[in-house]
DNA sequence: AGCTCAACCTGGCTGC
DNA sequence: TGCAGCCAGGTTGAGC
């Protein structure tokens, strides 16, 4: 379930247990992911330490000694941490091993990457899959006073929907399907009003809205964060109760009219006709 | 440059 | 019960 949210969450529970430790081994069970994993890993990393895990985007990015492991969770996978001993379930891709324990990705459909970016290849932020994302949602670059003109400056001229817009992570990163329709829903926006057409005030209330929704579900996964170790079960996050993602149907949670699905850009967009206006 | 859409891959649910 | 068809949290890259 991986959004900004459900990365940070990772990465607030991987940390602790791996920051400062060294690779002792690692396994890649399929390589076939959204690109190869890379075939020397396995020889590289064992013996070089994690010196951080930082987050840009969806990508966690794991600092080592000679360079930069990046991690993508595409659209199903899941990192955990697990005791060493535990045996390789199935869709289990690749395993680092750091003594007794052993951070897993787990990840059915193969949508998700784990990369290598060297120190001699510059500076990570200047990788080509990351240098291209919009700006961080909790970053100074996307405060109260300066969201409003990222978005508002990167709309202008944009016939495509605000709904793909922001879903694109251009402007800001880290709202996935789910956020998108939440902000949307938040900031009292139709889903299919041209992003171009944003007035100022519609911009400065999607970037609020945008901040509020993603520090909520991130507040939401933190709670369970204590059973990050168990080797049983999900990593622990809970997603937060959708005001209209998943909703079709129902009532709006505000006006009582029913939240409609459509498809934009081949993915589901939920929205209430009556509080969203464009 | 921007827009649309196919593609990557697997599992789970729906409906006949 | 069995199975075909559809849907799913992401992102790139081709074609226009």
């Amino acid at each position: 379930m991986p959004e900004l949210p459900e990365v940070e969450v990772t990465r607030l529970g991987i940390a602790p247990h791996l920051e400062g430790q060294k690779v002792s081994a690692v396994k890649v069970v399929d390589g076939r992911l959204r690109w190869p994993v890379p075939r020397n890993l396995p020889r590289m990393l064992p013996g070089q330490k994690v010196h951080s895990i930082t987050r840009r985007g969806k990508y966690l990015l794991l600092q080592m000694d000679t360079g930069y492991l990046l991690i993508h969770l595409g659209m199903t996978g899941t990192l955990r941490i697990l005791p060493s001993t535990d045996s390789l379930k199935p869709h289990d891709r690749v395993t680092f091993e750091f003594g007794k324990l052993s951070l897993r990705l787990h990840d059915p459909r193969k949508f998700g990457a784990v990369l290598w970016h060297a120190n001699k290849k510059g500076p990570v932020e200047k990788n080509t899959l990351l240098q291209k994302l919009g700006v961080e949602p909790f970053s100074p670059e996307f405060s109260a006073q300066l969201g409003a003109d990222v978005l508002y400056k990167a709309s202008r001229k944009r016939s495509v929907a605000v709904k793909q817009f922001l879903l694109a992570g251009q402007a800001v990163v880290g709202v996935g399907n789910i956020y998108c329709s939440e902000s949307l829903f938040e900031a009292g926006i139709h889903p299919t009003k041209a992003a171009g057409k944003l007035s100022k005030p519609q911009c400065a209330r999607l970037a609020n809205a945008v901040r509020l929704i993603l520090k909520k579900a991130i507040a939401a996964g933190g709670s369970s964060l204590k059973d990050f170790v168990n080797s049983e079960g999900d990593p622990g996050y809970f997603m937060v109760q959708t005001k209209v993602y998943d909703r079709k149907g129902l009532p709006c949670k505000v006006c009582k009219a029913p939240i409609v699905q459509i498809v934009q850009g081949q993915r589901s967009t939920y929205f209430c006709p009556q509080c969203q206006k464009r």
